[in-house]
RNA sequence: AGGCCCGUAGCUCAGUUGGUUAGAGCGCUUCCUUGACACGGAAGAGGUCGAUGGUUCGAGUCCAUUCGGGCCUACCA
């Protein structure tokens, strides 16, 4: 049993050696069990497969394994699946970085070549995160290990398409979706970030057309169809644009006849100038913040109600620098408060626009291509960027005397969650799921129903805020890695067919000239599906059906909507049973939502349906000065490095210590340091064990604790210390057991951290000193030092245990130079973990203790306060009441040992103790020490705890002399004021006895 | 615009359903290299719990208002 250690804990030493043990023994994978019974359950968050561990990685990985290693202890089976994400923009756009500096293009290489340079560089360099999550010791079954593309879990992706697909959930259409121009892809709300800036709000001038207000919507709608393509999809490959959205009937299809129109000028002509005079009452002024799209102008809106502008409905003005003549149409979503009372309608690039335009049957004119650059519509604009298109129409606007007021304004720019560039609201041919409706129902039913609880609970009501005003959600992306649509279109029909493997033929027509859609589909899109595909949906195999659902998710705020929502969608609707009828297509972006209407079906049982039973979200990892760590701001702690520094358990605890629910940790790495230092003290005080293992075992005392006694025959009437000790671990085992089922990380950290290194080092390892001490090899009292040892090792041990979930690396480490070698030897990981016991809890020594360590602290503190040698032994005199002598009898050697007292003299009157006592209810003691003392500090210092003393006594019989506080407080707490009222006058009557007692 | 969170010792944070004396770590002051540990031990200083008002016998804790900081959601041109 007994090791030599090295004197210092040096964890680089220790805890590579751990880290690949646990993976080579493969101690951390289950068997599929036989049944569901006692599984514990947990899906890692995919990391991206581009990634590198951050904090949040580590806090994320950290609370879930001691999560993990928790119910792993508990005899529970558990299973903590790891994976990692294809990651779709990013791992694209990294690849992509990778061929630009070797001069290459992804253009040039064509889509299948340069999708095999990803997997190419995916077999290289992909999930080095999982290298280092090895090396934290995260206890995952790496036997389990997925990786979102793979042969399985992409055919599990098709099928969930095509079923949804059948259901009617997916359907495709031309809506406005936000759209990256540097990805060049569409993105979904979730993905852009808002951004208030600081913009100009311009108005601008129309000039009423010269032609009389009797030409109204007829024409307007004629003209429509001169404008030239509207709904043109340009990005990357897109399908012909030929598909409808499936709106109610009536709406004529937006983007048909595309023919180029008589009336408009011939491309790069100069822009149409405005020759009349603005005369008061021959224009309409608009308010816009992107002055650019009225090149894509199709009406002007006004508030039916607006006064001011009642007599213009109908009439048409000519759009500046186009001079395509266009209505005055009213409409609810022109705010006559907001700006002029008049709005521009660009239905092809706005989403308010575009629902403007579909009620009133406008065309919509698209004037960008996918990099946001003006097309061939805008004419005398065609070519430029977005914005020197801006700043020149600005340009011939002022020109041409048609730039109004030009104001500040404060605008709210969304971007690109992944670039940053400007998003570009535009109108494309995208696949949506309708999630509005019966599929977002389902997810709110399973959380307001009980089936998942969400830790801490408020966001619950975020969780439920978002799901009821959530839109359709844009699943397609105009990208090249990722998981291809399974829709083939038919060159001849166009029909669209949607099947799980490529078609011979068009179901329509039967031609044979097919060709894949050349999208594919949101990463997230196979994430809300992992909880299940992981376990081998569709199959239905015994994975599936013990492993689902999950027990717990442990996740950051940011991907709640992005990932927790949407596995609660898709958890609920495959694993609810999918049935459906088809219900039609709702509202895209930019529509206003509709409330999701119940289930058609019979109430679906969610219980089991559901991804996961639990979620806790944790809080963010910000650096020391609460900022958020950003890659801009420099600020960005590597947790790989700092675990290098100060080892991988103290970092560990430091997020553990500081991860209260709800709160974001700034991390600190005093606080590491200090944790790190608490490793130190576990490896020393396992030192001091050993060391005595050692010499008991040459004294030969060690065979005496080989008997058949249990612990708690040994606490039954052991010494005080020892029955103490051992209440102590009983109730820190009860504490960090309830902590840890509530997630609070802190407080079962922060319980352990005080036990082991207050209860257990300052107190107990100090206390049992006097009975380890061999002279010759002899222990002086055989029986007692083998008791203390047999507490001290049972305690060590059991303390570790409390511990491994927290460092699992000197944990183990200790474990096994404790263990290693005996008959039943099994690694830290896979021992019980403590419990605790009530009945163990002696709340009766427990106070004996306090008293006793009250006595040594007032001891300690007179000798420092009158100057005594450390080393020198003293006297000291004691009064105590009654009941308490014997306690403080009984104990005499751990006082002596502990405040280096040389004899203990009871004193009967405690006025015979003179001056410079200290005084508790229980006692009242002097230390024999001849020195001068600082009179006028004593004094002072007396005063003030006397003041505090009567200022508690006056609270405390303020309390008990009023009636009301008598009669509704608890029993417990007046008869707790009343003891405390008995103590009080003591303990003043004493202070003032000691403060007269001092010389003048 | 709506919603949420935070404000407690110099710093970073605990304080569970309102209940006796508001805690910890780091930092600071003084002392101690005693055979586990100076990544240590001992003793100490330091807070009218952001502000105001209310409910209550009793408020750091509940309510309202307010100030300061942060976050999320949102289609106002």
């Amino acid at each position: 049993m007994p090791h030599e250690l090295p004197k210092a804990y040096d964890p680089g030493a220790i805890e590579e050696k751990w880290a690949q043990y646990w993976v080579e023994q493969k101690l951390f994978h289950l068997e599929t069990p036989a049944s569901a019974a006692d599984v514990f359950t947990l899906l890692l968050p995919p990391p991206n497969v581009t990634g590198r561990l951050h904090m949040g990685h580590m806090l994320n990985q950290t609370e879930m394994d001691i999560i993990i290693r928790w119910h792993r202890m508990r005899g529970h089976k558990t299973l903590w699946v790891p994976g990692t994400d294809h990651a779709g923009i990013a791992t694209q756009m990294m690849v992509e970085r990778r061929l630009e500096s070797e001069g290459k293009k992804r253009a040039e290489m064509g889509r299948e070549a340069f999708v095999e340079r990803v997997w190419e560089w995916r077999r290289h360099y992909g999930g080095a995160i999982l290298g280092q999550m090895k090396r934290l010791g995260a206890s995952v079954d790496w036997q389990r290990e997925y990786f979102t593309m793979d042969d399985n879990l992409s055919r599990a992706v098709r099928e969930a398409f095509v079923r949804l697909h059948e259901a009617g959930k997916i359907y495709r259409g031309a809506y406005i979706v936000n759209w990256c121009p540097r990805c060049v892809t569409a993105i979904s709300d979730l993905e852009v970030v808002h951004e208030e800036v600081q913009g100009k709000l311009y108005e601008v001038h129309y000039p009423l057309a010269m032609a009389s207000s009797s030409r109204a919507q007829a024409d307007a709608s004629q003209s429509a169809g001169s404008l030239g393509p509207s709904t043109a999809s340009q990005g990357a490959g897109s399908p012909a644009p030929n598909a409808t959205p499936s709106q109610g009937a009536g709406l004529p299809a937006p983007n048909a006849t595309p023919s180029q129109g008589a009336g408009l000028p011939a491309p790069n002509a100069a822009p149409f100038k405005f020759e009349g005079a603005l005369a008061p009452g021959t224009f309409i002024t608009v308010a816009t913040t992107r002055p650019e799209t009225i090149l894509g102008d199709v009406a002007i809106a006004v508030n039916p109600n607006d006064e001011r502008y009642k007599s213009w409905i109908g009439k048409t003005v000519l759009v500046p620098l186009m001079g395509r003549e266009v209505p005055i149409i009213a409409d609810d979503w022109a705010k006559p408060e907001f700006g002029t009372g008049a709005v521009k309608v660009t239905p092809a690039h706005d989403p308010n626009d575009f629902a403007i335009g579909q009620r009133h049957d406008l065309p919509q004119l698209n004037i960008m291509d996918e990099h946001a650059r003006l097309n061939e519509n805008a004419v005398a604009y065609q070519g430029l960027d977005r914005y020197v298109a801006r700043k020149r129409v600005l340009a011939d606007l002022e020109s041409q005397g048609l730039l109004g007021q030009v104001k500040d304004h404060l605008i709210n720019v969304g971007k690109c969650d992944r670039c940053k560039t400007v998003v570009e609201p535009r109108l494309s041919t995208q696949w949506f799921l309708q999630v509005q409706g019966e599929i977002a129902q389902r997810a709110i039913d399973a959380v307001e129903q009980g089936h998942i609880r969400i830790t801490p609970e408020n966001y619950k009501t975020i969780y439920l805020n978002w799901m009821r005003g959530i839109y359709d959600w844009c699943i397609s992306r105009q990208l090249w890695w990722g998981h291809r649509i399974p829709a083939w279109h038919c060159a001849a029909c166009k029909e669209v067919n949607v099947a799980r493997e490529a078609p011979a033929k068009c179901r329509k027509c039967g031609n044979a000239d097919l060709a894949q859609d050349t999208d594919v589909l949101d990463t997230w899109f196979s994430s809300a599906l992992l909880p299940f595909t992981c376990f081998g949906w569709p199959e239905k195999t015994k994975d599936l059906e013990v492993f689902y659902p999950t027990s717990l998710l442990i996740t950051g705020f940011d991907i709640l909507f992005f990932w927790v929502a949407r596995m609660i969608m898709m958890g609920t609707w495959f694993m609810g049973g999918e049935s459906s009828a088809g219900v039609s297509p709702a509202v895209a972006a930019g529509v206003p939502p509709a409330a999701p209407t119940p289930a058609l079906s019979a109430p679906i049982d969610l219980s089991n349906a559901v991804p996961f039973k639990e979620v806790y979200i944790h809080a963010l990892v910000r650096d020391k000065e609460r900022q958020k760590m950003s890659k801009t701001k420099g600020n960005v702690l590597d947790p790989i490095e700092i675990t290098e520094r100060y080892g991988t358990d103290a970092v560990r605890f430091t997020l553990a210590s500081m991860a209260a629910p709800g709160t974001d940790i700034a991390f600190n790495e005093e606080r590491t340091e200090g944790y790190r230092a608490f490793a130190n003290k576990i490896w020393n005080a396992a030192r001091f064990i050993f060391m005595n293992v050692e010499r008991a075992r040459q004294a030969g005392v060690l065979e005496l604790i080989n008997s058949q006694l249990t612990i708690q025959d040994l606490a039954k009437d052991g010494r005080l210390e020892d029955v103490w000790i051992y209440s102590r671990l009983n109730s820190t085992a009860l504490q960090i057991n309830a902590a840890l089922n509530e997630f609070r990380f802190d407080e079962a950290a922060t319980r352990v951290y005080d036990f082991f290194w207050k209860d257990f080092c300052d107190w107990y390892l100090e206390a049992i000193k006097l009975r380890l001490e061999f002279e010759d090899q002899k222990p002086v009292n055989r029986e007692a030092a083998a008791s203390a040892l047999f507490f001290m090792i049972y305690v060590f041990d059991n303390t570790l245990r409390l511990l491994a979930p927290f460092m699992p690396f000197i944990a183990e480490e200790l474990w096994n130079a404790l263990h290693k070698g005996s008959p039943f030897f099994k690694p830290i990981s896979l021992s019980m973990f403590p419990t605790g016991d009530f009945k163990d809890i002696d709340l009766e020594i427990e106070e004996e203790m306090r008293v006793l360590q009250n006595l040594v602290a007032d001891i300690r503190n007179l000798r420092v306060y009158l100057g005594a040698p450390p080393k020198q032994p003293l006297e000291i005199e004691i009064w105590v009441l009654d009941e308490w002598e014997q306690v403080i009898r009984n104990n005499e050697s751990i006082i002596e040992k502990l405040a280096n007292v040389q004899s203990i003299n009871y004193i009967y009157e405690a006025e015979q103790l003179g001056p410079n006592t200290r005084q508790r209810p229980e006692f009242q003691v002097r230390v024999v020490y001849e020195k001068q003392i600082d009179v006028a500090a004593e004094r002072e210092r007396l005063t003030k705890e006397l003041k505090k003393l009567e200022t508690e006594l006056a609270n405390a019989q303020r309390n008990l002399a009023n009636e009301s506080f008598l009669t509704k407080a608890p029993a417990s707490v007046v008869e707790g004021i009343r003891k405390r009222e008995a103590e009080l006058k003591v303990l003043i009557e004493k202070s003032r006895a000691a403060l007269s007692e001092l010389p003048a």
